[in-house]
DNA sequence: CGCTAATCTAGAACAAGTTTCAGACTTGAT
DNA sequence: ATCAAGTCTGAAACTTGTTCTAGATTAGCG
């Protein structure tokens, strides 16, 4: 029996994707980014990323089964992109809730740079619906590893652990309030540095 | 001439609605909640909502300039509600935390008996762009309200209103990873307790 | 090579949000 | 009561995400 399975974005391995595949899903992810920073969102169209990306409509369908699942996968893109980056110069504060904060404020600049694009994956992240739970979830656990790797932990406590959702749901909802205008960047370094002093309480022997 | 619109809250715009036009809105908003209330986000059709509302297409727009508008508006409409509900039971804990874990679990009880109404509004909420930030905001505003009133605290300072902000980032995040199926209720529990731990740490008298 | 199933393409078609418009109806002021 | 300005209606049109179809191309296999 032929396989049946289509290329999906979270799975880069169990379908084993030729090269023009390949070469295929990586013009449309790049025509995705393109199109996202220049005008967000909106500026996503269907048409015009397979029209940019060469392939047609249907095609890019069948990669990518709807616009939210495209920017997710494109967010995954990036993210990867970012934690590289991120790796290379680790931060340098003294606590755990410095490191992370340093880092998150990090990222939040580099989004700065490119706020388009951070709108339209942002958005697409908190409209998903069921169909994209997966795909979602894997940028989640992207970003945990993230803010993991900052506070120098392997074996996180479950207590830890909960801070750390409670860092990406402020992280998330913070990004949103700043890219709809409703908050300032000094507002949304404030918030952040505010969640990040939850690490302290789950460190029994840090204390101020 | 004798508008007796008693402004309920929602301070209407500029010009003083008759009272045939604040029936029609009443009417809109009716079916507004009631359609979310079948199916979510998607079940809200702009036509249906006309037709359910005996109001023209064209009209619908007039009031609520897009189905984002809508929502956001029903969703005012529904925290005015719970506010009063919640004013009536004021939650019992001994501390701040204690109050504000136990006034936001019991909204979200109250969303989980509509979930799919729960749906259409949160997703509004975040989808919302710029044009609706002033709705937004008053939205937000609300529920700092209701936060600061389950904490009893009339003059918060910087660093509470900061907590608060930290808090209301928490609450919808978590309420959307709920409600897309990523998040058990008890995962929503956990972290809303975790983020209201940050409240004692601003209390400098507040036992721990 | 030659076959067959899968994939890709171009384009039409459909769905729902949004806009537009001409004409009927309300309202407020004179 | 009458008039002007503003509002509402019904219907069509437009936009963009999504689906569908028929035919061309490609990949893997004997």
């Amino acid at each position: 029996m032929p396989v049946e399975a289509k290329p999906e974005a979270t799975a880069r391995t169990s379908p084993p994707l030729t090269e023009r595949q390949e070469a295929r899903r990586r013009r449309i992810l790049h025509a995705s980014a393109q199109l996202a920073s220049r005008g967000g969102f909106d500026a996503v169209q269907m048409r015009e990323v397979a029209e940019s990306s060469q392939v047609a409509l249907g095609t890019l369908y069948r990669y990518f089964p709807s616009k939210v699942h495209l920017l997710v996968a494109t967010m995954q893109d990036q993210l990867e992109h970012m934690h590289g980056t991120l790796r290379k110069k680790p931060p340098g504060g003294e606590t755990a809730a410095e490191r992370v904060a340093e880092t998150l404020m990090r990222a939040f600049r580099a989004l700065q740079r490119e706020p388009h694009l951070a709108d339209a994956m942002v958005r697409a992240l908190t409209f998903a619906d069921r169909s994209v739970s997966p795909e979602v979830d894997q940028v989640s656990r992207q970003t945990t590893v993230i803010i993991l790797d900052a506070m120098g932990l392997d074996h996180p406590t479950p207590e830890q652990l909960s801070a750390v959702r409670v860092i990406e749901h402020t992280w998330h909802s913070a990004l949103i309030t700043w890219l709809s205008g409703r908050a300032s960047i000094a507002q949304v370094k404030i918030d952040i540095e505010t969640v990040c002093r939850l690490i302290d309480l789950t460190e029994p022997d840090a204390d101020r």
